[in-house]
DNA sequence: GCAATGAGCGTC
DNA sequence: ACGCTCATTGCT
């Protein structure tokens, strides 16, 4: 049948469709003529084929309507690429809420949203969901207070949103489970997005042994192509309750969404790096507020953004009462950088830990438990060795490694120790001499192997970067670890060594002592409770906040710190904050068009670090910062003045964030 | 005075 | 990347 011979579907012939541009004036919905071949599968939700301007382009079909606003002619939908409503209405909303959010068009959020087709696999039938799961057991829950009464909200199906901190050695991945199916049995589905793979394997055997099989299903990017799409297929069509992922899963179209859940929702791995850049925890208290549905925050260590939730009274809390918490915790000791000393061991000494650390690694060892050391991250830190005769060049009070505190650029901060955190002014080689230093990478493995030395008798284990490790056995050992990769161990560490504080606090983030609390509650909640011997040793300043809240296991009160910090600061999550990005030229330009809400504030535009694409380009970053009350209009006038410049078809590129995790 | 040509822009 | 509009050019 030729072009000229088709014609309109008796019902509905407008089709609205998204169509997938990155064109941020196009960001609107298009209409379209439906062929009466195509009346059946051009339903909502399924993705078309269409001529936009002369090419052939992909788009999603919205909606069928009977009239168009559009006053001149409609062109016919080319071809429905297959019936399956593959964007659900939710999902629409969703993903149009969130774009606003950020400035973003609809089509970017969708191809966060919706994984690339696979015609063989969507041929595939997909199993029923099975009968809804009996009510779990849930006695885990009963060491937090307040932990029942949020699982019978959920059991009751009323909307319920918590910030909830476990406790040290907590089996969360089960509570999460419990929790999860305890909505799955009044019929529900549950969203759980936890920040890698480590973790989903984890909650996902966890959601396993509970609920079985078929009501759970795993979605990660690694997956491939068409078992990715399967997956997401089986969750699309209704076949499973329960979905676990990481942080794509957000914008799963699971069926009658009755829990959300993000698992530390510190950490980055929540916030997507691909434009706009949505961050997990919005997007899913944005979707429990639109579908009704209840919202977990779960952690050892609390944001400032959950501490906002909390204290706007969008969530309850969930602690454990203070003498539960006492019987968990381990003990943390912390050793500012004026305590460090080496211990007067000999075997101390040529390992060079502070005499404090090798002690509680000596009895964790005695005891029989393995010792977790945690390192800066491979590269992170480049340590120094001599200029001349290349040994490592040495902390002159501790005799930790040397490093060059924050970047490339510097030569003015001075050497310091990456251990006890103090600078050295005038190094001077003990074996040769020379004043000179080079930067050397230190890695895991070398720490290792030298603290192997120490601890003659004890295997030494690293886990980090390309190799980690998601366990190890009971029994001594030395286990050297970046943050982020610590090995689970069965019957708790005896001890954990914390030598990474200074690397971690000297960040000039705004997060650093916010990330640097979470990574250590992280490794220390992995260790045995004080009372039964578990030490945990920190080489960071005492007065410290972060260090203090460590040492009391008090995130609460770390949070409501840092947000009040960032409230006198005038920072998110208090305020909202968008960076622009650009060449001078293109900076300039667009912050001259901009229009504002009112109290908007721009702070710079100061230069940036050369992208890595392109080093010679010169780049500029400005802040614009609101109250949160005005944030919407912001990111309005944001997505306005982009779409200026696409529509002038601007060759130089803005790109603008909102709520950034790194403000400079 | 008006057809022929091309640059610019919106895109259903 | 097509096709429409509108301005400019060149010829009568």
């Amino acid at each position: 049948m030729g072009k000229g011979e088709r014609l309109p579907a008796a019902q509905r012939s407008v089709a609205r469709i998204c169509v997938d541009l990155p064109l941020a004036h196009l960001d609107r919905p298009f209409d379209y003529r439906v062929p009466e071949q195509f009346d059946a599968d051009a339903v909502p939700g399924c993705r078309v084929r269409v001529r936009f301007a002369g090419q052939l382009v992909d788009g999603y079909l919205l909606d069928r309507v009977d009239e168009s606003e559009h006053k001149g002619k409609l062109a016919f939908l080319e071809r429905v690429v297959s019936a399956e409503p593959v964007l659900a209405p939710e999902i629409a909303t969703l993903a149009r809420l969130i774009a606003d959010r950020y400035a973003g068009t609809l089509a970017d959020i969708l191809r966060l949203a919706i994984p690339p087709r696979h015609a063989r696999v969507e041929k595939q039938d997909t199993p029923e969901p099975p009968a809804p799961p009996a009510m779990p057991d849930a006695e885990g829950w009963r060491r937090y207070p307040r932990g029942p009464a949020y699982l019978d909200a959920l059991h009751q199906g009323r909307q319920a949103h918590a910030v909830w901190q476990a406790l040290p050695l907590e089996d969360w991945p089960a509570r999460l489970a419990e929790a999860a199916a305890t909505v799955a049995a009044t019929g529900r589905g549950v969203i759980l997005v936890v920040p890698d793979h480590r973790d989903l394997a984890r909650v996902h055997a966890a959601c396993v042994t509970i609920l079985g099989e078929g009501d759970v299903v795993a979605l990660a990017a690694e997956l491939g192509p068409a078992e990715r799409y399967r997956r997401w297929l089986i969750v699309r069509r209704g076949g499973a309750r329960v979905v676990i992922g990481t942080r794509a899963a957000a914008f799963a179209p699971v069926a009658e969404p009755g829990l959300f859940v993000v698992w530390d929702d510190g950490d980055d791995l929540h916030a997507e790096p691909r434009t706009p850049g949505p961050h997990v925890r919005d997007v899913l208290a944005q979707r429990a507020h639109q579908a009704g549905a209840s919202l977990l925050l779960g952690g050892f260590a609390r944001t400032a953004e959950a501490q906002l939730l909390v204290d706007t009274g969008w969530a309850h809390e969930i602690l454990a009462a203070r003498d539960t918490l006492r019987a968990v915790a381990p003990r943390v000791i912390s050793i500012g950088e004026d305590d460090v000393q080496l211990a007067r061991d000999p075997a101390a000494r040529a390992a060079r830990l502070p005499g404090v650390a090798f002690e509680a690694a000596r009895a964790a060892l005695a005891a029989g438990a393995p010792v977790l050391i945690q390192v800066p991250r491979r590269g992170y830190v480049p340590a120094l060795a001599c200029g001349q005769c290349r040994a490592p060049a040495r902390c002159r009070r501790c005799a930790g490694p040397l490093a060059l505190p924050g970047h490339a650029d510097g030569g003015a901060a001075p050497a310091t120790c990456r251990w006890c955190g103090v600078a050295e002014a005038a190094f001077r080689c003990p074996n040769c001499g020379s004043r000179k230093l080079r930067a050397v990478v230190i890695g895991a493995r070398r720490t290792a192997e030298e603290l192997g030395r120490a601890f003659p008798g004890a295997p030494v284990r690293t886990s980090g970067g390309a190799e980690v490790l998601a366990e190890v056995p009971d029994g001594p050992a030395m286990v050297v670890c970046t943050p982020g990769a610590e090995p689970l161990a069965p019957g708790g560490y005896g001890a954990a060594l914390l030598l990474d504080g200074w690397a971690l606090l000297s960040r000039a983030d705004l997060r650093a002592t916010e990330e640097a609390l979470r990574r250590w509650m992280t490794a220390a909640a992995l260790v045995r409770p004080g009372p039964a011997g578990g030490r945990v040793v920190v080489i960071a300043e005492s007065a410290l906040a972060p260090v203090q809240a460590l040492v009391r296991w008090d995130p609460v009160w770390h949070a409501a710190q840092e947000l009040a910090a960032r409230a006198e600061l005038g920072f998110p999550p208090v305020t909202r904050m968008a960076a622009v990005d650009g060449t001078p030229n293109a900076l300039n330009d667009f912050l001259d068009g901009l229009r504002l809400p009112d109290g908007a504030d721009i702070l710079g535009p100061v230069p940036l670090p050369p992208a890595p694409g392109s080093p010679g380009e010169e780049r500029e970053r400005a802040l614009i910062r609101i109250g949160r009350e005005n944030g919407r209009a912001l990111a309005t006038m944001l997505a306005e003045a982009v779409s200026v410049r696409t529509a002038r078809k601007e060759p130089e590129p803005i790109r603008v964030r909102l709520d950034p995790l790194e403000l400079v």
